[in-house]
RNA sequence: GGGAGCAUAGCUCAGCUGGGAGAGCAUCUGCCUUACAAGCAGAGGGUCACAGGUUCGAGCCCUGUUGUUCCCACCA
């Protein structure tokens, strides 16, 4: 950071070796500190199966921007990092893998498998979190943890006893969702629906006593052979009469009866239904209130198995239904087929078509936990950012039903339940059962199946912390303060924290649960395998940085709301660095041969006071913004202070100074430098790794090693100058309106001219008089009360009426157009302004702030009316 | 069938509890002004989807309409 430096900043320089750094001083680590206030935030486990992707380049950049701020906010900031088994996505790999050596799960068994997954595990369940350290999270990796580590393992046990115990795990035979892919149950969130173009098959069931047939309709024929009944609406004058009688089942040939149920749209089809309990949760429902039977007529992989009758055994279920309405044709049976779009089910793993199934399966009884869950939010103990999401919450826990939690996987939780070979007896217990506690005998083998993924993170906030020990540290940072995650997980995830931390807690997992969207392609299509349309935070990272890619994702990203994606924005954040670097760069060639402190001088000037001012200010503004987690305000307000308050003007204001040289080119050297290390501070939860370079080349004894431990700047009222900055703004509006004059006529800035600058106030232009010669091309400077200037141009302000001689270039005509213009534009102002102020509704119920501001407006349009007229008959 | 979001400059999007419409990119003009051409100084460009309403005052609040995206839901 000298002079000698390359004119452009190159992040691959620095950024490795500071994050290296950071590991060594142990910055990271937030340990329990009782003089200080815990703020935490437990990062969603990323799959171990995962790549780093922008979506986790998004989620991780606005958790690393709270905890740096609040860490530098001076709480213990624990940002506690982890990842997840990811049980089907997980099996799914190693199977993959294992099928190149044509294997199979079978063949090598459990034990092998699950070694064989726990080598994956150790190969690349780090390797998201390498990617992760490139973005440069602050995460305490000392305390990363594991879904299935030893810790988060006994909680799962200890909660699925304890649920169990209380009777809310429950074991059952129901039909629940079916992937014949996966070859597992899955749970009701986990399925997708999408609309599918189907076909209406109408059919008809004779009647068995021969008095004719009932006509129905089903988009499923192949599931006839599984149909136990067929059901009308007890309300139906059409059908009351057959109502106990009984249908002979086509192609089967069994008696089924005809029950009357109001689950039956009389105004639906024909208002018949056949009824296949097994393969239908609404049959299966009404299967119940009717005590019919379950035949299950399908395998776990959707083929026909030996219930569906030998002809159609052994046949995919697709394959099926085409033989099934082939023979119903040939048989009579089938009235007609119609078009007809319906919703599907689908696994949200691999797509595959969902097979509703009856199985024995375990549960979590959800009515009890949902209502304190729903009591958790409703009292804003857990708030959700944006609001909205909340209403999404309530429906979802109010609708909920039974949580299906058994998978029949290998990898995973395996469910803490034993089974008598020789009495029956079921046991669930933490500790391995090895004698039956009944009979005595030693035959007892454990339930094969696991745990959904899910019920492992449900457990997160607090199983992280050590529970279910009584840990120092889960005393300390539990309940968590904020969840940040896509509002595509809410069901999978958040809501399945709040009852969990509720129930075994007693207390929310978290108090504000921080939502954002989900990014998309330059298109706005979302970004998936199969498009290809994704873009590798790596290789951006790689290309403009990481702090550019997280000014990207932080800026123009508010709450809730998904997001474009565009390589120029993130080029255009890329160059903001740029330009930070390089300021850094001109404050470096100014100081770098003096004694300098980071300090602010005896004697500050208009304009030092101004940006010290602005800084001061800002530091109030971005922390509330924070505070209300407006990030994408906050990180513009930021880059719009370096760039145009600093960079554009305060630089600009210093050079002259420096050049001139002496105490206040001593002193301008301190202001450069103390408001840069402030801006620094700033901006580093949003840019760590370019504060941190910059930070460390400053002159600052005695302040620490690292920006990431210092203090995020507060507004102090001794730093506050109100007047210094309304000058400033007098000042510069003048500057501006000559630039814009000059650039209107064309005049380069290599071509100076005196300056004349009628003013009341006189004091504060002299003062900024030096400015003028470098940011207006002045090439002297007078200033007065009024001037009788020939062929000049003439430039009103609010303050001042300004001349620049320039016969040569002044055509008088153009003057006078341009000055009766700009005439009418200020009396519309003020006559828009007076309306309001006679206005006697507004005067009487607007608040006295914006009365005075109007007034204000109008007083100051008044002034430069007059200006104007002036100058109009000083041409005429 | 319910519910929600979005609609603002050519493009992508900000716009806090209502108090004179903003940014980035793109376009145009002029500048190598000794930190930065990944830059500097300017300019142009908007009936804030449409129609009503509340209010002294509406991009913002209310109602409806249109378009669009998404979520939820057991119509076979």
């Amino acid at each position: 950071m000298a002079k000698e430096l390359a004119k452009s900043y190159n992040p691959k320089e620095v950024e490795d070796k500071i994050y290296d750094f950071w590991l060594k001083g142990g910055y990271f680590h937030a340990e329990v500190d009782r003089d200080k206030k815990p703020y935490t935030i437990v990062m969603p486990p990323p799959n171990i199966t995962g790549q780093l992707h922008i979506g986790h380049a998004l989620d991780n950049t606005l958790q690393d921007i709270l905890i740096r701020w609040r860490r530098m906010q001076g709480y213990s900031a624990l940002w506690l990092p982890g990842t997840d088994h990811a049980s089907i996505a997980t099996e799914a790999k190693i199977v993959e893998a294992m099928k190149a050596e044509g294997l199979t799960k079978e063949d090598i068994g459990r034990e092998k498998f699950l070694e064989r997954a726990w080598d994956w595990r150790r190969e690349y369940g780090g390797r998201i979190c390498n990617q992760l350290k490139k973005l440069g999270t602050s995460c305490d990796w000392e305390r990363e943890r594991f879904t299935m580590d030893e810790g988060c393992s006994e909680a799962v046990k200890e909660v699925f006893v304890r649920l169990y115990e209380k009777g809310l795990i429950y074991r059952g035979e129901r039909i629940i969702n079916w992937c014949p892919h996966c070859c597992t149950s899955i749970s009701d969130a986990e399925v997708e629906f999408e609309e599918q173009e189907g076909s209406f098959w109408h059919l008809r069931y004779p009647l068995t006593d021969g008095s004719g047939f009932v006509e129905l309709a089903t988009t499923r024929p192949e599931t006839l052979l599984g149909d136990t009944a067929v059901a009308v609406n007890p309300e139906d004058e059409r059908y009351k009469a057959i109502v106990g009688k009984t249908v002979t089942l086509p192609l089967v040939g069994r008696e089924i009866p005809v029950v009357a149920d109001s689950y039956v749209d009389m105004e639906f089809g024909t208002g018949v239904v056949k009824i296949t309990p097994a393969h239908d949760p609404n049959d299966f429902e009404v299967g119940l209130r009717h005590n019919l039977p379950i035949i299950n007529v399908m395998d776990d992989t959707a083929h026909m198995n030996e219930a569906a009758g030998e002809k159609y055994q052994g046949m995919d279920r697709y394959e099926c239904r085409k033989a099934i309405v082939k023979d119903l044709e040939e048989g009579g049976f089938l009235v007609k087929i119609e078009p007809h779009s319906h919703n599907v089910g689908t696994c949200y793993r691999c797509g595959t078509t969902v097979e509703p199934r009856v199985s024995m399966q375990w549960f979590v009884k959800m009515e009890p936990l949902a209502g304190p869950a729903i009591d958790c939010v409703k009292s804003g103990k857990t708030k959700f950012v944006p609001e909205r999401f909340e209403k999404v919450y309530f429906h979802w826990m109010e609708n909920i039903r039974d949580w299906c939690i058994s998978r029949q996987l290998w990898w995973g939780h395996r469910i803490p339940a034993y089974y008598c070979a020789d009495c029956g007896e079921m046991v669930v217990s933490k500790e391995d059962v090895t004698v039956c506690p009944k009979c005595g005998k030693s035959h007892m083998t454990q339930d094969p199946d696991t745990l959904d993924t899910w019920f492992s993170s449900a457990l997160w906030p607090f199983s992280t912390l050590g529970w279910p020990e009584k840990t120092e540290e889960l005393e300390y940072f539990y309940p968590t303060n904020t969840l940040v995650t896509g509002y595509d997980i809410i069901f999978f995830w958040v809501a399945r924290m709040i009852f969990s931390g509720c129930e075994h807690m007693n207390a929310q997992p978290f108090d504000t649960v921080f939502i954002h969207g989900i990014i998309r392609d330059a298109l706005g299509r979302k970004m998936s395998k199969s498009l290809g349309n994704g873009v590798d935070p790596l290789e951006l990272i790689d290309k403009y940085g990481a702090d550019a890619l997280r000014f990207f994702l932080a800026t123009g990203n508010s709450p809730g709301n998904d997001m474009r994606f565009s390589e120029e924005r993130v080029e255009s954040c890329r160059n903001f660095a740029n330009k930070l670097y390089n300021a850094s760069r001109f404050v470096h060639m100014n100081i770098d041969d003096f004694e300098v402190e980071c300090k602010l001088p005896e004697a500050l000037t208009t304009e030092d006071k101004w940006i010290v001012s602005s800084v001061n200010t800002l530091a109030k503004e971005i922390t509330d913004n924070l505070e209300k987690f407006e990030l994408g305000i906050a990180v513009s307000k930021v880059y719009d202070f370096i760039w145009s308050c600093y960079c554009d003007w305060y630089i600009e204001l210093a050079k002259p100074r420096l050049q001139a040289g002496g105490e206040d080119a001593k002193n301008a050297r301190c202001v450069l430098v103390w408001v840069l290390e402030r801006m620094l501070r700033l901006l580093h939860p949003f840019m760590p790794f370019i504060t941190e370079e910059i930070w460390q080349t400053l002159p600052l004894e005695g302040m620490g090693e690292t920006i990431m431990t210092q203090k995020f700047p507060e507004f102090e009222e001794s730093l506050n100058f109100p007047e210094a900055e309304a000058e400033m703004a007098k000042i510069m509006e003048a500057i501006t309106a000559i630039r814009t004059r000059r650039n209107e006529m064309n005049i380069p800035p290599s071509k100076k001219a005196k300056v004349y600058i009628a003013t009341k106030c006189s004091a504060t232009f002299e003062e900024g008089k030096k400015f003028f010669e470098k940011l207006a091309s002045a090439s002297a400077v007078e200033i007065g009360e009024s001037f009788e200037v020939e062929g000049a141009v003439t430039i009103v302000t609010g303050d001042a009426k300004i001349y620049i001689p320039m016969n040569e270039l002044v055509d008088k005509e153009a003057e006078l157009k341009r000055l009766n213009k700009e005439l009418q534009q200020v009396e519309k102002m003020l006559a828009q302004d007076e309306g309001k102020l006679n206005n006697e509704g507004f005067m009487a119920k607007a608040p006295a702030q914006v009365v005075e501001k109007i007034r204000m407006q109008a007083e100051k349009e008044r002034e430069k009316i007059a200006l104007i007229k002036n100058a109009i008959e000083a041409l005429g």
